[in-house]
DNA sequence: ACTTTAGTATGAATCTAATTCATAATTTAC
DNA sequence: GTAAATTATGAATTAGATTCATACTAAAGT
């Protein structure tokens, strides 16, 4: 038994129309090639869907059964449809961002929040756990943005590159790296390192510094929260590394000595990665605009 | 945007084995045409369904979103079919009654409840009211069955006889009439006739007896429960023409004379009028078997 | 990095199903 | 009973789906 939507279609407009006659309209077909369907159909379902001879042609009591099943049916598809017409305009989606930046969480929740307002229809979620090769699961589909200091040439991903920033280098105003004009990485030797939990090849001190001039630190102590980290560096524990901008946005921040890393300073840029043929899409331009407008709020200092 | 089921059918089959390759045996298609079908999809939708350049293929997120649909929508359509299976073996069906003869309450409802106990999924219904015209209300798929002791010739309806009975008089032991050894149609004349509330051509006794005559009772009174028309016999406030399996399986008959009517008595068949293609409908022919079986345990004398 | 293998895509030919056109058959209304 | 409206049917046509042969391509193996 072979049944397919068309066909509940074809039922559908003739019970709504009266007749077969005014069904085709409505159906953009010929009465010829609806009298053929109907025939098809009814031996398909092997029972008459309409009365016999009877003009114009009236449901049977099984032909409405029919159109019970056509009408918890087709809506279901109807719905279906539009989705996709939404889908590929961009008024909905799925936005599933992975950050690699740890610190990055400060910037994102004020876009996330400011996305939702403007589309609502857009399934937001971040996902934590899988930094460890989050370019691989954006190709896989299994998340939708990354959130990356390190672009890679591929030919279905674009960086889109969000803003600059500078690992700069904090300890408490009476340490004594505090009165160096910059810091190199041979200061780091006989350092307690205050970091966020992530592996150190992921910490832009380590990454850039540190592992290619072969340096480790003394200790490394790893913490979640900012705060928590400005609070141990201002009392001596440790000294650290942060995006500029973090330092900007933080309070509390009066007790610290800033410094930039080597003589010329480090900079770096920050990149939302984006499947290319998600990059058009509405929800993800405004994810993207939104993210470097958050951020240059953020950055201006107080 | 055309979207057909064959076509949910074929991603659901894709995701639920896991490539193209062995979706092929179960959906008994080769390769090439579900390659084929995938495009037309893709094209359709105007969205990517699966992951480019992956082997096997993985569905997008957007392919996700189909599956989610299938799998509301295909489940609908196989309860669709396998209603219309069991509508076809007679397995279920409706069964709307019109009853034009009033009495048959009396044996319907047993029937009826016996009926519910074979057939649980049969849609049984009693249709009063429009007994104007049954029949015609039969070719219109209305209702299923019309009890009617008025068989035609008609080429779309078969009339089953169910039984054959007598209208019988009777009056209060101690009325006049009570001392004939039968009744004519010019005994009415002067009696007060006790009915049920129904057209008047509608009753044996009129359609049969007294209209051919032309003759009309003193007067009519319309009552509608059976053992009250018995009650008001048995107190002398009329008389009354009632089948003969009435009074047999009624009580409180004992205070009752009953007569035939005319010299040979007037035997009348009850038929069940069912629509030719339906008459082979297993719950059908049990409603039929049942009817008989339930009348000649009813008629027969305690 | 190269080769093999499994999985998917594609084009042309073929086959199947749907549609059209012309016309017949039926039913309903007058 | 005739006309008008509606549906059915058969043959021809057209559109759509499938196959076959083969080309690609990603992933796995060496």
């Amino acid at each position: 038994m072979n049944i397919e939507l068309k066909h509940l279609r074809i039922i559908l407009a003739i019970h709504e129309s009266g007749s077969v006659q005014k069904a085709t309209e409505q159906l953009n077909m010929t009465q010829s090639a609806v009298s053929h369907q109907l025939r098809y159909i009814k031996d398909q379902l092997g029972v008459d869907i309409f009365i016999p001879e009877t003009r114009p042609l009236k449901l049977s009591a099984e032909g409405l059964e029919l159109i019970d099943s056509a009408r918890r049916i087709l809506p279901e598809v109807e719905k279906l449809k539009s989705r996709f017409i939404d889908l590929k305009s961009g008024q909905t989606g799925r936005l599933f961002i992975a950050i690699e930046c740890h610190a990055c969480f400060e910037w994102l929740f004020p876009v996330l929040n400011l996305l939702r307002e403007h589309h609502s229809n857009v399934d937001i979620d971040i996902k934590p756990g899988l930094a460890f090769n989050a370019i691989e699961a954006l190709q896989n589909e299994e998340v939708d943005v990354v959130i990356s200091a390190d672009p890679e040439k591929l030919p279905d991903v674009r960086f889109h590159e969000l803003f600059t920033y500078a690992p700069t280098f904090i300890s408490a105003k009476d340490h004594p790296l505090a009165e160096r004009p910059y810091i190199n990485a041979g200061d780091f030797t006989d350092q307690t390192v205050i970091t966020y939990p992530v592996p150190v090849e992921r910490l832009d001190l380590f990454n850039q510094l540190l592992i290619p001039q072969g340096i480790e630190p003394k200790a490394i102590r790893q913490i979640e929260l900012t705060s928590v980290i400005l609070l141990l560096v201002g009392a001596n524990k440790g000294v650290s590394v942060l995006p500029d901008w973090v330092l900007q946005s933080a309070r509390d921040t009066e007790l610290l000595a800033q410094k930039k890393l080597t003589k010329y300073g480090i900079t770096r840029k920050l990149y939302a990665a984006v499947r290319t043929r998600d990059s058009e899409k509405l929800y993800m331009e405004t994810f993207l605009s939104l993210s470097k407008d958050v951020f240059s709020r953020l950055a201006r200092p107080r």
